[in-house]
DNA sequence: CTTATATTTTACTAATTTCTGAAATAACAG
DNA sequence: CTGTTATTTCAGAAATTAGTAAAATATAAG
């Protein structure tokens, strides 16, 4: 396994976006690895081509895994583990977003239920309005998700190009 | 200053999910803050409300001035600078969002157009098919977003909420 | 000007996160 | 079993980021 110049270009720089994301630089190059990988890799592949510890690899790939970005799949006659990740875009930009919101978003609408509860005559009229109107606005935000999330890949396609048009629309 | 329970449960939990946006907990704090605070609120005040450091809250103020999330106000008769943030969650969605496109998406998308552009024969045509495929995915995505972005208010709700029946057109 | 107050910069400390190398564990082949 | 290869765990080193306190700068009042 050798990259070629753009290739590494690509994963050197998908692993500094990588921090810009919540994710670290190992755990986003080995995912631009991966996604541009033709077979899938071994671990020892993987940290050879990236030049980090075997372990460093060991538990990128198990965070990768679990924000489902990575699977682990089996070559016959080669007992050690290879990785390989989805290579259509829009399927990582589903998981992505999905992962995002969950760490994102969620526990802030948690505690604002929270909050708008428990808020009282104490805290100021204005205050427990905006809390709520953040609330609410959220919880807008996360219907649509709900709603576009399942969409067949050509569903979320059209309803993303709608907003193309949504400024003539509008008038 | 002083905040009641409820609105220093929420200060704090901005605080912590600033870390899982790109901003640090002091940063996050601060805005929530001045996102709660009914007047505008000097520097002093909220070192003494966060207790923080004094030089903390300047260089924090000054990040999200630099965001476009916070501004400096006058007040007659007091020498000191004033600070308010957006009361407005829309508001400040709008600023976020653009602000990590900024940061999270242009840079991508310059990198993959010269990847496209540069990518030869020496790189293997699925890679190069890949690339293409995330570029031009992004690219739709940018365009919906400038299109998007750009709408009042009201418009920019009316799309989101096509979304809550995209299901149910999709059929 | 001089002094008092407000703010920013800077050099340093503290905290957190990432990464490594070694040891432990697991899985298999002979 | 025993030895070999693969993988994970874990304690600590290295790197990064956040936060502080003090010094430097700026601003306005008298």
């Amino acid at each position: 396994m050798k990259l070629t110049p753009v290739m590494e270009r690509f994963v050197l720089h998908w692993g500094e976006m990588g921090g810009r994301w919540g994710v670290n630089r190992t755990v986003s190059q080995i995912h631009a690895l991966l996604y541009l990988s033709e077979a899938p890799l071994t671990a020892e592949e993987i940290a050879d081509v990236l030049q980090v510890a075997r372990s460093n690899v060991s538990t990128s790939l198990r965070e990768l895994q679990s924000w489902g970005l990575v699977k682990m799949v089996h070559i016959t006659g080669d007992r050690r583990d290879h990785f390989e990740a989805h290579h259509d875009v829009r399927e990582i930009f589903r998981v992505v977003v999905e992962e995002r919101k969950k760490r994102e978003i969620d526990p802030t609408l948690t505690l604002l239920r929270a909050c708008t509860t428990e808020a009282g005559n104490e805290t100021p009229k204005a205050v427990r309005e905006r809390m709520q109107n953040t609330l609410a606005f959220m919880e807008l935000l996360t219907s649509v998700y709900d709603e576009v999330h399942q969409l067949p890949d050509a569903g979320l396609m059209a309803w993303l190009k709608t907003g193309l048009k949504a400024r003539k629309l509008m008038r």
